[in-house]
DNA sequence: TGGCGGGATTTGTGATCACATTCACACGCG
DNA sequence: CGCGTGTGAATGTGATCACAAATCCCGCCA
């Protein structure tokens, strides 16, 4: 409407779009449930439904967003058994991602997975779910990154995005009072350079989060 | 143009070229870096770019196709990293997929199985690159539908997708005299429900295809 | 009082157009 | 003869419009 400059420098509006609705779904800003138009995000965000209908298939080609029969979109609604299948799916992948990642921890990536480690402690203090949700993301993947594994991450983060409502509808009314433990473990696991006992604790720390979500009633 | 009936009774438009372009990059009837343009496609299905537009979207957040810097779509040409991350994956969750079918695979499950490794053989014996691809992803999928998992089964189709083209190269110029071996093995777990031995069966018959693909120069 | 029917509104889908960038190819200069 | 360069064609992006289906909501009838 006002600027007619259909390729910006920098992304495509489609693009930057979709970048920010799927990390609002991924930290756990939207509950599940929540319904989404075409319209109403044009509008909110000043362009055309064009490029939100391409962010909006984008997310849902990803399983971030689902489709009703009629096409309307809206945040997932996840059954137990795909929580389960979910919390399966990370058990499978991210302890071989942190396998890999491993030969190339050295000080300087442990002493920022302990950073972050504090810095989800203080959303744990201050009650900041998705403060939670963020950092404790940021750990698992800060950590991955280092193996260089491109293809691999990028699955383990579409789970995440999967999980991203229905994390945050647990997270914001379980009480926590600390830090995941496992992180610990990883942290020493991952100083001992011993590649079982990481293994381990990265399952353990995938599966324990989301153990809680399948029993409740969900 | 002609029919403005904007939503068919069936399908929309998108969803069915996406669900063609999808079929086809899988079972490898498209070589690695072939490219796709929005206006020779919307052509070529007798439509207008929009629902192009948005069945490329889709595909391309499933990595069944790659973007280029200039927004242009292609077949992807996979580096040996990537390849190798890819039978990782596929080593990862296809032995999980096949142990959760196996208390379910009954008599009638595993004669289908044969009949399509029969169908497989037929592939093979005609060079049939395309119906080799078909027939052997029909061999798994039809397995691990009886796990009755389908977030896993979705993630392990991503897979597949995203090596279709390229396993379409590969086994258009390796020459093959006889379905996988390890299918045979397959067979034989599951009828002996050895769990164990199913696992390694399937790992090893989805590694074994894979292995040649990065030891040739891509 | 509760469910149901019908009209108004909302919403997704597809087509078409304008525009800027990118690509391809051939021409011309060194 | 090789290589950069410029021009025209091809391509992706975004906006806007028409249309039909789905949804919502309010009033009516049992």
């Amino acid at each position: 409407m006002t600027t007619i400059s259909t390729r910006p420098i920098e992304t495509a509006a489609h693009d930057r779009l979709y970048r920010q609705l799927r990390q609002q779904i991924m930290v756990g800003e939207m509950l599940p449930g929540q319904a989404l138009t075409l319209r109403g995000l044009a509008k909110q965000h000043g362009v055309s439904m064009t490029p939100v209908r391409e962010a909006l298939r984008r997310l849902v080609a990803e399983g971030a967003l689902t489709l009703t029969a009629s096409g309307r979109v809206s945040t997932p609604e996840l059954s137990n058994e795909r929580i389960e299948e979910l919390a399966a799916l990370r058990a499978l992948i991210e302890p071989e991602l942190s396998a890999r990642a491993l030969p190339r921890a050295h000080f300087a990536l442990i002493d920022r997975l302990s950073a972050i480690n504090t810095a989800n402690a203080e959303a744990v203090a201050k009650q900041d779910a998705v403060g939670y949700i963020r950092t404790n993301l940021d750990f698992h993947r800060t950590l991955y990154l280092r193996a260089q594994s491109p293809a691999i991450l990028a699955v383990a983060e579409t789970v995440w995005l999967q999980l991203g409502p229905t994390m945050r509808a647990l997270y914001g009314r379980v009480q926590r009072n600390e830090p995941p433990r496992h992180h610990r473990m990883i942290l020493a696991a991952l100083r001992a350079g011993d590649e079982p006992a990481l293994r381990l604790a990265v399952r353990a720390d995938v599966t324990n989060g989301l153990r809680h979500l399948a029993q409740r009633g969900w």
